[in-house]
This record gives C-alpha cells, structure tokens and sequence, in this order.
DNA sequence: GCCAACGTTGGC
DNA sequence: GCCAACGTTGGC
C-alpha cells in the first residue's frame, strides 16, 4: 500500500464537506506531476487531507476508492482524478510549522515542493505524523 | 494583500 | 529546443 498527500483549499471543499460526501471526485488538478502521482494510485491507498491556504494542516486520513479515471470537470480530455472517502479525522491537526521543523520531516514533499497539489508520502513519514496527530496510522 | 516560487505558454 | 513572459499557487 502506497501513502499519498492531498490538498484542498477548505472554502473550496473541506474536511467535513468531504465526510459528509462519503465519496467523492478529486476532481481540478491541472498539473502534470499530479495526475501521474493519481495514476500510480490503487484502491485502499491512504492519503492524509491538507487544508491549504487556511488552517495549513493535516486534518484526516482518507482512502482512494476508484483509481484514475477522466476528470468530468475536464472537457480537454487530458485531466484525470480519482475518488477518495474519509476515513478518520486526526484526533490533533498536525500544522505545516510542526513538519518543518520536525527533524525527521524535512524530505516531506510538503516542505520541499509546497505547491504541488498531490504528493507521495513515505511510510516513515506517514508514521510520524500519524504519531503527531495522535492518530491510529492504519 | 503581497510576493516568491514554480509551471506553462508561445515566439523565435 | 530555448527562454522570456505570463499566470497561478500558496505561505506569510
């Protein structure tokens, strides 16, 4: 299983917009480096939910529930997404101030490349944010 | 609201 | 295929 980072800008679609959904399109994403980290998604891989822009934390885990298929939002045609459902909030939002100055964080894609929208996450990673948010990482 | 960093576009 | 110009993102 493969961990993931997502972004979400939350007066465009939240946290608790998408627990309310269920499941939904992680439909928008305009970015070359993006879609090919969407493609390389399997069903049951998780991704944490970042809220950008305002609240600049880490606020739940979800789970890719379809793989790549066409972005319905696209009328190009060159755009994918996948589906994603909630599956916990953190128990303690983990900030962006908190990862970059944790020492074993610094490689985090959120540190080095904050703009890009979908990023992978290493397991180790994964594991100490989880810890951070004092969330059950499976 | 500003601005730095990055990605994309388009002229040559 | 290079690179300048432009647009967008997102942290502060």
């Amino acid at each position: 299983m493969a961990y993931w980072l997502i972004k979400s800008e939350p007066f465009k679609w939240s946290w608790d917009q998408h627990v309310a959904k269920g499941a939904d399109q992680w439909d928008g994403v305009r970015n070359y480096q993006a879609r090919n980290f969407m493609r390389a998604m399997r069903r049951g891989d998780r991704a944490f939910f970042y809220h950008s822009n305002e609240g600049l934390e880490i606020v739940g885990i979800s789970e890719v529930v379809a793989e790549a298929h066409p972005d319905s939002t696209d009328d190009t045609g060159k755009w994918e997404c996948v589906d994603f459902k909630a599956v916990r909030p953190f128990v303690r939002p983990v900030t962006r101030a908190e990862i970059k100055d944790h020492p074993d964080l610094q490689d985090m894609v959120l540190v080095k490349n904050s703009r890009l929208s979908v990023q992978p996450v290493t397991e180790p990673e994964w594991r100490i944010v989880c810890t951070l948010g004092e969330t059950d990482p499976s």
